[in-house]
DNA sequence: GCCAACGTTGGC
DNA sequence: GCCAACGTTGGC
């Protein structure tokens, strides 16, 4: 195993799922993800332990409010095999489920949210997923990018 | 609510 | 296998 990068990012809604219902559950299923991409992510690369920034979409302001961790191995999504669900797939079988997540488990909240602004106007965050790759809600995110969010959500003047 | 970015689907 | 149409994400 070559992979090192054991950091990553995952999106939610603010008001469908924010990191404050994660602290209250402790622990959820990521569900509902439907892009092949973020999947083969949690599918293949994730493992449990893995510390995650908790990303908020569609807040005002977007940015990172703090860190989840992984809490499983990979399973089917459940949601696939259930017609009544939005996110049911005529095309899952159990033999062969297309979609497949991954538990998180709350970590902390940032004592200071870090928006999306100040992630851009960080110079060494320039290259990091999030900037490039604005429409992936699971992403992997650089060790040392990881470090500079972690630090600026810790931080505590609020300059 | 608008709309740009961009992933997915489907006709050919 | 190309690419136009379509649907979704997500900032603003």
């Amino acid at each position: 195993m070559t992979e090192s990068s054991n950091f990553w990012l995952v999106k939610s809604e603010e008001d469908v799922y924010p990191i404050e219902q994660l602290e209250r559950d402790g622990t959820t299923m990521w569900d509902g993800i439907r892009n092949y991409e973020a999947r083969n992510i949690m599918r293949d690369r994730m493992k449990p332990g893995d510390l995650v920034l908790y990303y908020h979409s569609n807040a005002n302001p977007p940015g990172v409010a703090g860190l989840a961790r992984v809490a499983s191995a990979p399973y089917a999504d459940p949601h696939q095999f259930d017609p009544e669900s939005r996110y049911f797939d005529e095309k899952a079988t159990k033999e062969e489920p297309r979609w497949v997540l991954v538990d998180m488990a709350f970590v902390e909240t940032f004592p200071r949210f870090v928006p999306l602004d100040e992630i851009r106007d960080t110079p060494e965050l320039e290259e990091m997923t999030l900037l490039k790759r604005m429409r992936l809600s699971v992403q992997p995110v650089d060790p040392a990018h990881f470090e500079v969010v972690c630090a600026l959500g810790r931080r505590k003047d609020g300059a």
